[in-house]
DNA sequence: GCAGAATAGTTTGACTTCTAACTATTTGCT
DNA sequence: AGCAAATAGTTAGAAGTCAAACTATTCTGC
């Protein structure tokens, strides 16, 4: 039987405590965790996606595009909605219209707006990426209670930070 | 008394269910819920290091090497230890050694290491950029019980996705 | 002793993130 | 009507991430 590895985060927290930061040591760990545990879920969902030829952060525009009335959205209607840098949708928005999944527009409106809209392709591609999503969004590796009760304190930690107002569960 | 803005996370939820897919909702939510509080964390953390001249990446380099005996480390171990890809470690340790906080060396017993060591300047930089970065993981915003159901679970999930083995808790 | 396998770290390139500064347009106030 | 403020999005640059491929060195087995 090989030697156990030990835990990373469990070792950082015993340093924390020998340290004598011990008051410190849960939030460093929640921290440290999040960190993980957000780059295991990009690792495992970037591999779903890489057939497709999206990453999460393209997947998400397009999907938000998918849901929208007419599959179009202005720029920073995009941004506020997933919560990303305006800078952040150029960027990707640039790749997603480089493999004509979106098309910009200029607003009649508005000459200050560009609208993206979502091409057929683009359509047909986030359409059969979301089955595969899916599937691995319910196969996570935690128990449905499990989740509500992460997603709530997670939801709390957000409220904290005044990203959100304070209010009803996600889920 | 303005709109209250709605939840991105919990409008997510709604779409989906709305879309037929309510039972992957749940691993949905734990998904963009864990990438939200991440890019919040990594954001507030970043504010705190910035006048250090540092982010939370590079000052965990820093951390690592202050906790070890002689401070420094094979880079190899490094990038084990803080479960990055080596290609980030090399990039995180060319700007610090741009910066004068760390030297590497080419061991003395292995031709193929390269050994990283804190310099003086490193050490100072860090001991002091710990004090405040402690400050701010002591009022993250949850109580400690709180934290501690959120890493476990989180633990649970880095062992379902193979990352660690089973075993205690963190805290 | 040597060749192939394994290990260590780097390089290249792509991607995503954000900050800061910019251009262009609209809004609101006088 | 005109100007300043606000809004929308882009650009430039820095940083960190990883995949893939590379160079260099050590280890292992024959």
């Amino acid at each position: 039987m090989s030697k156990a590895r030990p835990d990373p985060i469990a070792v950082a927290v015993d340093n924390w405590r020998q340290a004598g930061w011990g008051s410190a040591a849960a939030g460093m760990a929640l921290v440290t965790s999040v960190m993980r545990v957000q780059q295991l879920l990009v690792t495992q969902i970037d591999e779903r996606l890489r057939p497709y030829g999206l990453s999460f952060a393209r997947f998400e525009i397009l999907r938000l595009l998918a849901f929208s009335r007419h599959a179009a959205l202005p720029m920073g209607t995009v941004g506020r909605r997933l919560q990303v840098h305006p800078a952040s949708v150029t960027s990707a928005v640039d790749r997603l219209e480089r493999d004509e999944l979106v098309l910009r527009t200029r607003s009649v409106n508005d000459g200050r707006r560009v609208m993206v809209a979502l091409t057929p392709v683009g359509r047909s591609l986030v359409e059969r990426a979301t089955v595969d999503l899916n599937s691995y969004f319910e196969s996570i590796g935690m128990s449905d209670e499990q989740i509500e009760g992460v997603v709530e304190a997670l939801r709390d930690l957000r409220h904290s930070a005044g990203d959100i107002d304070a209010g009803e569960s996600v889920l």
